[in-house]
DNA sequence: GTCTATAAATAGATAGAC
DNA sequence: GTCTATCTATTTATAGAC
């Protein structure tokens, strides 16, 4: 029956989609395998079946979560990078933490802690994003530049304790990128 | 005499000096107290003689962080954005890890989930970098963009696992200053 | 594959002698 | 203020029953 398909998920992407949703929240170091298997409703036993470590669960998640953020974008404002930015630097973006946030702007820092294979995932999915500004800029530093905007404004509009500043962070990036925008 | 005034460090100073650079490194839950005290040829037990929790570390040292990067650059450079950001984008400030680099981008993400008195701190060193910024900016937009193109771009360059693209933003980021700069 | 139980290591923080 | 010793909790990872 097609809603039991649906509905059943193996344990694997349960681990996964669990693991993606509180790294990206807390970063490697405040999430226990423990509380992502609580979060799967399994136990810590039955990790090792699918993971071969902490790490490696790590990178697979912030594969899974960098899919997701990615899905979340309309074909429309693939295109649009203004589009685009006026989400992604959104105060939404920023304080949502029931739907997961773009890990290139989540994690950066905690990134530049990890293995190589983490770091690969983290690189590979940054050459996405770039890749994608490049259809809507003049030339290929202004797509380096949207790109440095969009993930630092976030994550810096995350870090500060100053609502207002915050939110004039989120905006001065949006301008900055409709200036250079094609 | 003076040499001795000059090489006697109190060991709240030592403490705080080795914290700084540890933590700057690698961030609030790599290094442990243990550690710290380590480097400042300390014992654990003599720590809570000086900070009430890890945490009042965490914010102290990243004042005391930030205050050397900035005591760092030279005068001249402190009213020339370009100049500054062609040291803040280098790869020496990428790949130095003698020296301490700027918290603001090597702790971006460690930053948001730590408590309000880190926060504080972290939020009031962006004010004073953007204070800066503005001095050589024609309005505060433009030195908001210039500050999270330095930030942003530095973290980023950071994280990822491919030098040569590394390279290619901190220089992107780089013209971009220089685009807006007055 | 999933469970319970446990090993083995590390961490933050405190107590008390000097 | 600094030391050694210890408490308590948490963590990653493994072993073995089902």
């Amino acid at each position: 029956m097609a809603w039991q398909k649906k509905h059943k998920e193996n344990s694997k992407d349960k681990i996964l989609e669990s693991a993606a949703l509180l790294f990206t929240q807390q970063g490697f170091d405040k999430i226990s395998i423990d509380t992502v298997m609580h979060k799967a409703k399994l136990t810590r036993g039955a990790f090792y079946s699918h993971f071969s470590s902490k790490s490696d669960l790590y990178a697979q998640a912030i594969k899974k979560a960098a899919q997701q953020a990615q899905l979340r974008r309309s074909e429309q404002s693939k295109y649009d990078m203004a589009l685009y930015a006026q989400y992604y630097l959104s105060t939404q973006h920023r304080d949502d933490d029931l739907q997961q946030g773009c890990p290139l702007a989540f994690l950066v820092s905690d990134i530049t802690q990890q293995d190589d294979q983490v770091r690969a995932v983290y690189t590979e999915t940054l050459q996405r994003f770039i890749k994608q500004a490049e259809q809507s800029s003049e030339n290929r530093q202004q797509a380096l530049q949207s790109v440095v905007l969009m993930i630092g404004g976030l994550a810096i509009s995350r870090a500060i304790n100053d609502k207002v500043l915050s939110d004039e962070v989120l905006t001065a990036c949006q301008q900055g990128i409709k200036s250079v925008v094609k």
